[in-house]
DNA sequence: TTATAAAATGATATAATATAACATTATTAT
DNA sequence: ATAATAATGTTATATTATATCATTTTATAA
């Protein structure tokens, strides 16, 4: 039992996916987790897309990762402390993410969302584009 | 032949594409719109998946919707004559959706990806919450 | 400590979204 | 008219995600 004041239970199964997840700096889509644990967990049972999927719901739920939903993948949170939502630079070529973190946007958002009465619950804000390295290697 | 500029050509598909958009005030699914052609358009013959994705795709290049990520649904633009981008309030329950615009926003973005070296092309900042509607018919 | 309830996982099937590949038809340019 | 280009038709399938029900594990209470 982990997590003492909420209910929350790792288990060995959301343990790992977690450390898959946190493994890799990129995000990952569910069914690569999914491969990437039938390769390293060599035990001949192979986990499947609904346990992974519970495991990474269990995992956004406590805040521990984050879903990139323009890329229908998930990646470790760099600022678990952080109330205020953060935002991501994805490039579109390497899948690179960066997770940023201002209060600015948030107040905007929030400004803009109570002159209309519309009270926010989550946000997605990810910034597509290129990375440093892949705007050199269009050039080169 | 239409918007004579660009090479693009708004063909009787893509334009019952983009009317069945219009006429939707909530973001459709692909799958929506293949369902909604077959009802109205009563001609015996079915659009199928990919000719509809194909007709998306060229009304988003041409900036006359936009997709909605986290919906996975396409809306009508409101501001076309916007060189910035928007961003979408969507309610969690109803999936009604107001596109927004705010010069900020922007600013702070391209500010933030400026200091790492990041190339913004596109921004996908969806805010999901409550609509007015729905958070009265929480309390009531 | 055993019975019982609750939570987690296993297993199978399938829903929902999206695209690949190739054939055919329509449109534009020569 | 003919060739080149663009758009659409058609079939199949990839990818992402969830529903459902059985089983196992863990926690709780008698």
């Amino acid at each position: 039992m982990l997590c003492e004041e909420s209910h929350a239970r790792l288990t060995p199964i959301r343990e790992i996916v977690l450390k898959t997840i946190w493994a890799s700096h990129q995000p990952l889509g569910a069914y690569d987790i999914v491969d990437n644990l039938a390769l390293n967990l060599h035990t001949g049972k192979r986990i499947k897309a609904p346990t992974v999927y519970r495991a990474i719901e269990f995992l956004l739920n406590l805040g521990l990762i984050h879903r990139i939903t323009s890329l229908n993948a998930y990646i470790g949170r760099s600022f678990p402390e952080n109330t205020h939502n953060d935002f991501f630079l994805i490039c579109r070529i390497c899948h690179s993410t960066a997770e940023c973190s201002t209060e600015q946007m948030n107040s905007i958002i929030l400004h803009t969302a109570e002159r209309t009465g519309f009270q926010v619950e989550t946000q997605v804000v990810e910034i597509i584009g290129l990375c440093p390295k892949c705007q050199q290697e269009k050039v080169s």
